[in-house]
DNA sequence: ATACCTGCAAAGGTTTTGCACATAC
DNA sequence: GTATGTGCAAAACCTTTGCAGGTAT
């Protein structure tokens, strides 16, 4: 976090306050939320700052590989600042996604690679099924 | 193929030329195209056809379980009529999508449920790399 | 001081919807 | 004959862009 003063320096960008309360939120957040939902959730802290500002910042902070795009399977991405490559999991009851933890996938690749003639880089991965707190609704 | 009469009789819905002319185009290709390339695709044969009726389509397609959307990280959704649930790769140098065949990754589910509290019932794995013909290219 | 950034509004792209006409059954 | 589907245009989304004014450095 104390390099981010650094990175945009090194990268002549501005760290302006929308910037770094955008970050600071994908930081402190494992709801991996969208555009619309960084918006809302920061109208009471910047209730000037516009959406656009929004999606200049996560592409922004795309480039430097500070933040993921994530596609569940929804009509817009939600934003990840785990950058390390880790799978993903969504309720299909609530519609949550979190993260799975610990579970590294990277040997996938490799396997891919007996089955294609591609050269494989890298992966996204999505599971689906129900969350504990869905499972106790459904009893 | 031939039960798809039986299917769309079953389910009160008409089997209209463009209907089937779509399922069929999914059918026949393996290019995992948009709605919008199934739209350009048809168009010699079905010049009149609206690309509402092309989303109007897949959606019932996918309803009756004839065809999965795929969201590789692009701004639309791509369609496939192999309905198995089979990883696919996309190459990042030319945008091809290409299924990987026979490599079953089911077991994942049941090693995702190690790490969550999650009951795991399917999942979308998507692979990036560079395809044979962008690695020639390359050299 | 100035290059970069924000916020607004407009535009662009994808997908959905409403409705009159058409057509599969 | 009738319920369902098509095609068109408009609308509803999500996301990007252009630009004038603002701000971090």
């Amino acid at each position: 976090m104390e390099n981010l003063t650094a990175l945009f320096k090194e990268k002549n960008l501005k760290l302006t306050p929308q910037r770094y309360a955008i970050y600071k939120y994908l930081k402190s957040t494992k709801s991996h939320p969208s555009a619309e939902m960084i918006y809302e959730a920061l109208k009471p802290d910047f209730p000037t700052m516009s959406l656009a500002t929004v999606y200049k910042t996560v592409n922004t902070l795309i480039e430097l590989g500070l933040v993921q795009e994530l596609n569940v399977g929804e009509d817009n991405f939600r934003f990840d600042a785990n950058v390390e490559n880790h799978p993903h999991i969504v309720c299909t009851k609530c519609g949550r996604v979190d993260d799975i933890e610990d579970a590294v996938f990277e040997h996938l690749n490799k396997e891919v690679e007996n089955y294609t003639s591609y050269k494989v880089s890298t992966h996204k991965l999505y599971f689906y099924g129900v969350c504990p707190k869905c499972q106790k609704e459904l009893q």
